[in-house]
DNA sequence: AATGAATGAGCATTCATTCAT
DNA sequence: GATGAATGAATGCTCATTCAT
């Protein structure tokens, strides 16, 4: 016993958001979480109060930081000149940057878990402010698939993109450029 | 009895497609998918091998109907003459337009079950045709990133658009038209 | 399988009284219930919705009567014509008879069960009565104790008297001639 | 040390008779009482073996005082000059008086601890008592019921009294003339 | 063909107790 | 003497699946 509290603490991080990547929240279990960290199931419990509390360790730092970027009211009065599109996916791409599994099993494997909306607040955020400044003579709903549309081609590099962050800004900035391309929109600059 | 049976079976895959589409294969219950059709657990076995049997019944033929589109290989000697993008997305929207709450279930709600990957597989063939016909000179990666952003967008529309194919239909062209808008492309006919 | 379907419910129910009786609601274990019914675990469930309803089967036939009592509203203004005191433990003590181990649990076993306070408003029913037609020139907490002390009396008759109900009405009597013959108000009819 | 032993010996002690007063043995956890006592759950185990003998290092010395009264055998041919029911109920009162959490836990709160017989026996010695001294010529479980009746009436009477030891003699003076003023026995004196 | 009782392995969670430090 | 991490068995409960009828 009494090995470093912080080195299990680590295992157990490690251990959960391995399970919690590969099997999503509902289907992880916290015997097989505790098995693969080489401990007992009741130690996770010493450590984190729970399962969904476990998820939370791991998933509120990366949705804290995705919060603020939500939780930005955008003056309906002002001109367009608040955070575009490609500014929130900047945001969006430094947040993964920085979290990568986290961020992968917050928009992907929540389901279950008390972060399940996470994706869609996302999403709807993205929505409005295409619809603002973007396409306010389309129908609202053509905001929605465009948002849902450019959070999946971003996760989809998120996904699959290796280690080299420069690559990876690279085709986020390509990916931009076809997606937003073809709106037909002054506010809009491809440069 | 044949006429019984079918009777059976088809309340049997309503019911599974009811719950299948509001909880998704892992969080769907036997007992009450038999519940809701009026039968006992153990005939839903008699009709079918179990959960992922069941699943299958109700899934398989849209997973055929996308499999034709998938396991077209394209000869790489030939011109870029096949089915463009836009052809396969007029065919998984008429595929959809058939089979609505079962391709719904494909796509979003195969979670756990022997199709999880049938969404993945989809966006591949799709990412192979943009590679292909759109994108050589690019990072395949981008291609796989501009299906799945294809796909959820699309995807999007046929989650939130009502009875009106004809709306689901021109807001489709409309996305269409703005997502491959920007691809730098003779191929791309924006019309 | 296939045994009668009554005949495993009993079987439940004569389990669970056992160890509900032996070892109170809160010690006793599902486990053990369904292990001395010769069951399984998830097979008491399909009978019984979980520990709490299990004990409510058992117990709320017992409750449902002696809650008619507890529910009879004084009317203050009237004169004490009412059910005496020797009228409800008259009315306790058949509804003991008629349910014998039930009523023991309920009124000995139910820490920690949804019946927890089933004693405790009988006794104050007890100490209403006994504080507005004998006592209501003494403390009201000696109406309390009194009540306390008259259900306890009763109660030990219960657990130790054997299946002779004649000897165990008697006993009631006279216990009750005791209890009662102290008290120094013509309310009371000690014949 | 020997200070600073005492002193967290007092503080466990403290926390503990706390946590059995408010929640039972059996509900009250180690872990608890740890952190009330503000050390860790490996030190009770240094200073008490365990929960049980915790319970019993604050129990006993009540255990001890309630002993010598029932272990007082009556000399089958002694006259009737032992200590009668008043003078052992005296004696109980001034036990409370003197540790009344620990009464309080021993009598009402010892369910599944190694004293969960405690009130029974204390019960039976009032019965014997009453049994050779009042009631020789009535049925042995009337003496039983009588006894279980008494103690129950003083103890409700030690549960819901507060502070003030004079109105608490007085209700437990009141409360023995009412139950024992209708026994047909000349050794009962009701001034 | 149909029933539904029964199984048994699984789940998240709790907790008295131990023991290396 | 003191720590608190670790254990492991227990708890209530769920559910896909089986099979005697």
């Amino acid at each position: 016993m009494q090995v470093q509290k912080d080195d299990v603490r680590n295992k157990i991080i490690a251990s959960a958001t391995e399970e919690f990547l590969n099997a999503g929240y509902q289907q992880s279990s916290m015997r097989s979480i505790a098995a693969k960290a080489g401990i007992t199931v009741g130690n996770v419990y010493a450590y984190f109060g729970g399962k969904a509390a476990l998820f939370e360790s791991i998933i509120s730092p990366v949705w804290e930081s995705l919060n603020e970027l939500i939780s930005i009211q955008v003056d309906p009065t002002e001109p367009i000149t608040l955070p575009t599109i490609r500014q929130i996916t900047d945001r969006i791409t430094e947040t993964f940057l920085e979290n990568r599994p986290q961020f992968l099993i917050l928009m992907n494997k929540s389901a279950g878990s008390p972060y399940k909306n996470a994706r869609g607040e996302l999403s709807s955020l993205v929505s409005r402010r295409l619809y603002r400044e973007i396409l306010p003579q389309h129908d609202p709903l053509l905001a929605d698939a465009m948002a849902g549309a450019i959070l999946e081609g971003i996760f989809t590099v998120f996904n699959h993109c290796g280690a080299d962050a420069g690559r990876l800004r690279t085709l986020i900035r390509e990916l931009l450029g076809m997606l937003l391309g073809g709106i037909p929109c002054k506010a809009h600059d491809p440069a």
